[in-house]
DNA sequence: CTGTTAGCGCGTTCAG
DNA sequence: CTGAACGCGCTAACAG
């Protein structure tokens, strides 16, 4: 590579000062003009290219940040990872997605990351977090969408109950009582969230909810589907489901179809995330719609922020969710 | 930040040179285990974690790799970085992802980041490179499943004409003859090995390809509803279509259920890539399974070898794809 | 406007 | 087995 060319190469050609190179590069205006293109031509001749890591180095900063994600298989982070990176790369800053697996230890590897400096901050979108951490060792980081019950830091968030209540009262609206719900693993937060809408929504209609038409998933595909059959062993009927996710709802979508049921003409179906997943559904999926790429916008925002000045540890950013209605939901009792 | 405890802090507090701890954390064999001992228990009292930074600008080495791929809004590229991930992370190295945005300045930008040691090495799963660059200038990079014409460059692929083929056989072998193809981005090398393995795959069997079978598309789910129109438009009966990834399979289905048509009495459907759309599909797709993880795994073994020792430029593993029946796809006739 | 100088924190000589 | 000293490439501070 013609990487080994450096600052000092350039200074004797050009017979200045490495000083002059830098400042050439770095504030061209510090420079007379003429100077300045005689560096710049002995740059391009040499090819020479700044070294990232010695820059990095003086100056203590990567201009990098780390974008953690519970688990890199559901597309749903596909677009934040696009509103972090068109909100970092304006700002200088490059953006790394790690795969956290839902493992705590892995969390921990990417926060020991951060700590050895590889990057300058950490966005979680991680519910779990090592315990072990005492909070003066941790680098800078946000959040987005998960809930860290043990710390106070930067967050970006949606109102899920409130989000959940609107799904629930879109079925009511349609005639349906009989609903059922698919949350996702219980002691989280965020799923705790979602089943306290569902409920309210019932509550406030009049509707006494009923805990067998509550069941657990665990965001994926194949909970999905397993949710449909604990449902039908329950033995109570439901005219309509409201899962905490898309790829669950498509899950259900396909085994209701399996057990010789329409959707959305005997059971009515609403997902959560709009997804890529509720545009292949079959029917197209009536859902909640996150703002992925707001989401990354904000939260790169507070990561900047944070970063840069100071900011309360407990900012938070809210972000609107919205009700899609597509095709999988109908009004009751159409049979 | 406990990050700034350097080793001299811990040279300090031990008594002893800044040589010796340096070589407690990395060759404690060149040690004395009493001194040893002494010089880890500072390590722990004062939280010292060695600048990474500082590490790789001394070693002139980074040990992260990018990614990039050609739009991360496919899931395809998923269970790739996971394949990469796992080998890095056990050869200690770390992975950037990257977007392309099917846009070859941005491509550019991502080689620069490379030549200015931002990391060590490319992982490149993008069909377009920037013209202008001269080969002396690129940094070490390898390829997964795209093709470069204009550079030799080691390579993980897989042999896109016999899938192509394999997929159209397994129509033929269910009695269907008018068969279409919904092809990728024609002038790119891999759509075209795909379209040629489906035209041979029908000549073999005494079938004339019709050039009005085979429609253009993009990769996307809009381009795979588009597709079906186009070739109802032109008039031509088909009793089967096989498309070139599952993106676009799932848009055809949707539309050809849209239009009346069931799946797989009237039309069977074969995919590509077997990504989870294949999965969610209603049918479930029958498709060409691509070893996603596998293709991870493979590539970035290259680039290890790569960065470690010399690799002829010309290196390339075949990865196996396979064909999975499930329920898109019946016999013909059965109308 | 430009040059000189002093590190950033660590790994690696080379002596002892 | 250990310590002193150097330098990776660059930028910031201070002089001129």
């Amino acid at each position: 590579m013609a990487g080994s060319v450096n600052i000092r190469d350039v200074a004797a050609m050009a017979g200045v000062s490495v000083a002059t190179v830098s400042r050439t590069l770095k504030n061209p205006d510090l420079v007379r003009p003429a100077t300045r293109e005689e560096v710049l031509r002995c740059v391009a001749a040499l090819g020479f290219v700044p070294n990232a890591q010695a820059r990095h180095f003086r100056r203590q900063a990567t201009d990098t940040v780390i974008l953690l994600v519970r688990d890199i298989s559901n597309p749903f982070y596909l677009d934040v990872f696009k509103g972090v990176e068109d909100v970092a790369s304006s700002a200088g800053y490059k953006v790394l997605m790690g795969d956290a697996r839902s493992d705590p230890a892995r969390v921990h590897h990417y926060i020991d990351m951060v700590r050895e400096r590889h990057a300058d901050g950490l966005i979680l979108m991680t519910g779990s977090m090592p315990v072990e951490l005492d909070d003066a060792g941790l680098p800078p980081m946000v959040v987005a969408l998960e809930y860290l019950t043990t710390r106070h830091l930067p967050t970006v968030r949606i109102d899920n109950e409130g989000a959940a209540a609107a799904a629930t009262r879109h079925l009511l609206g349609l005639g349906h009582t009989a609903i059922a719900h698919l949350s996702g693993p219980v002691p989280e937060v965020m799923s705790v969230a979602r089943v306290a809408g569902w409920r309210r929504a019932l509550v406030e209609a009049g509707v006494p909810p009923d805990e067998r038409l509550e069941v657990r998933g665990d965001y994926s595909l194949a909970s999905g589907e397993a949710a449909v059959d604990a449902l039908y062993d329950r033995g109570v009927p439901f005219t309509a489901l409201f899962a905490s996710n898309d790829e669950m709802a498509a899950g259900a979508i396909n085994r209701l179809r399996a057990r010789g049921k329409r959707v959305p003409e005997d059971v009515s179906v609403v997902g959560f995330d709009d997804t890529i997943f509720a545009a292949v559904c079959n029917p197209p999926l009536t859902t909640i719609r996150q703002p992925q790429r707001e989401i990354g916008v904000e939260v790169m925002k507070l990561m900047i922020e944070r970063l840069e000045g100071l900011l309360a540890p407990d900012a938070t950013v809210v972000v609107p969710t919205e009700l899609v209605v597509r095709a999988s939901t109908a009004p009751a009792g159409q049979r």
